[in-house]
DNA sequence: TTGTATGCGTTATCAG
DNA sequence: CTGATAACGCATACAA
């Protein structure tokens, strides 16, 4: 299956010219006459021949596909990135090679080294290695990008879209409804995305805002069992790292009989198709994933092309879309807990 | 990048040797002694040799990828099943390419043959491609496997997870519930598994269901915007073809103020995690991904050595998973519509 | 056991 | 404009 059978000497054999005239017509590079190349074409048709990208990428050097490395497959944030990503690059003419750490930070420089040689280019959604084998795989791998991180040092290039900034409006949103003790259910550690947000809450201290850090996780399973623990701090908001998160959230609070957002309003961040149908409705950060995904394929293009990338360009902020799991935050501030 | 610029030949020269011992050692295949191994080895971890996996391909007709096509990448179904077939790849030591039809059917084979000589195999999922289109890519491509999908004839090769069994299963439950109509929400009429679903519900015919189709879509917003129509048709039951559909619906009849399941009971199909944080949780039939993935995987190994492979294995059946969605039917067993 | 030489399918560089 | 032919990096018969 790896090589089609029917290859270029075929084709010029059936059509009676060189080899080198095939590839000309077949790749549209060169000139050949009308003639010639017309009949060409009707040989390649007439035998079905598709050319071995392998064969070409041995003679260019170039494979015609990308990496594209996430932490989490099962997440939809990432589902619809890689989606985005990949509708971008088909249109270019490119493959997309996914490859998935499942969160092992220390197993990304291997993953992503497993492919060197094999792709154009490697994308690294929110990866979660540490800073140097960033670094050294910067300095090895001239076409890499960072997505939704940005590197200490000033490679590889990066493209984020603001998710401190998304934060600290969210928590404006949370102030003004005059909530004071926001517990913050943090995600993996590595996550330079969920630094960024505690980040944020820390800051939003200045606004009246205290936040309490909660270890949890970025699935549904770690918000359901985190919340326990960020309710027995007494918060009057949860303000999850993730909708998922959010969402495992509220189904304890339901099972704990608190009710959202009377009792405990509650915030995600990513605005995946579920968080609308939850209920109530999460209030989330909407990330445009769409967007996003094309930007970082529009630098990696130039990344491939040689030409100079504009690092850490400019993107649509995440947006606060309010929905009916945040409200005021209840009168005494804090109160004591009548459930079991 | 494509090519690494450390090769075999400068690990021979490093080491002192010719490129086929290098070869040999790298490739563990012949024997060479172990004094030159070590050496060797050495040499190429001095030098950080990758071997580049486009010659290696190009020499041995082997790219060490397959090709993976969903029609829909958003969809979490498809995103765990694609992370347990990347999974299991990845220990054989092969790469996932993956490809999504955006559930254009007509576009399948096109995308599949993109691919042809670039992997040395194709797992199609639940594809919707016309069964000429299919046949045809059995024909032309030998390691090719079918998930999710019988095709007419015996080729290509396929893997189902006993759908229409599954929803059999799911209408005995709403029938020993005493239900009597059930509204189908339908998911994309190309789709062999939705055409699965709605055939078992024909037969359900026999117990005394009543099944009525609704055009709908396997999407949340597909599931939210055919409700109406559904209810209209004054079903006790509504089945979707899929979990996201069904989160759609539930959202919808709360919006219309219909209690579920009082009122109305409602099923989905898959199992993702979000079907269970639902409210009500959502009663639905589990499909093993991560057990469906591998044994697709091992199918596709079998098609990979060139052994034969058992057709149609036994798969683990769908599991009805009853959660507070479904409920008793109501008395009157069809009533008037209180809304506007 | 080791090395030499050829081929895998293309592209690209040269001559003609 | 066209056709030989040399890479590309590796595997592998074959020879030593």
């Amino acid at each position: 299956m790896a090589h089609g059978r029917v290859t270029i000497t075929d084709v010029a054999r059936e059509a009676g010219v060189s080899i080198a005239t095939v590839s000309r017509v077949i790749a549209g590079r060169g000139s050949v006459s009308l003639q010639l190349a017309e009949r060409v074409r009707l040989a390649a048709d007439r035998l079905g021949y598709r050319p071995s990208p392998l064969a070409r990428g041995l003679a260019t050097g170039e494979t015609g596909m990308v990496g594209v490395l996430v932490p989490q497959l099962s997440s939809p944030y990432f589902q619809e990135l890689i989606k985005a990503i990949g509708a971008s690059a088909r249109q270019d003419g490119y493959h997309m090679l996914v490859l998935e750490s499942d969160d092992r930070a220390q197993d990304e420089a291997e993953l992503a080294a497993s492919l060197y040689n094999q792709v154009d280019g490697i994308i690294l959604c929110s990866p979660r290695m540490p800073e140097d084998d960033l670094q050294r795989m910067a300095e090895s791998r001239p076409r890499l990008l960072c997505l939704n991180r940005y590197p200490v040092g000033d490679r590889p290039p990066a493209i984020a879209h603001g998710i401190a900034d998304s934060m600290l409006r969210m928590c404006e949103l949370l102030r003004g409804l005059g909530h004071r003790r926001a517990a913050f259910l943090s995600g993996h550690p590595d996550s330079w995305a969920n630094r960024e947000r505690w980040r944020a809450m820390e800051g939003a201290a200045a606004l009246g805002l205290e936040p309490i850090h909660v270890p949890a996780g970025p699935t549904v399973d770690d918000g359901y069992r985190a919340t326990d623990t960020a309710m027995a701090t007494e918060p009057t908001a949860l303000v999850a790292t993730s909708d998922p998160a959010a969402l495992g959230a509220l189904t304890r609070l339901r099972e704990l009989g608190r009710r959202v957002p009377e009792d405990v309003s509650v915030t995600g961040y990513g605005d995946i198709v579920f968080a609308h149908h939850a209920c109530p409705p999460l209030t989330t950060i909407r990330v445009h994933r769409p967007e996003l995904g094309a930007q970082a394929w529009s630098m990696m293009r130039s990344l491939l092309a040689d030409e100079p990338v504009r690092d850490r360009p400019p993107v649509r902020p995440g947006e606060v879309v309010v929905r009916a799991s945040t409200g005021p935050a209840p009168d005494g501030s804090t109160r004591s807990r009548d459930e079991a």
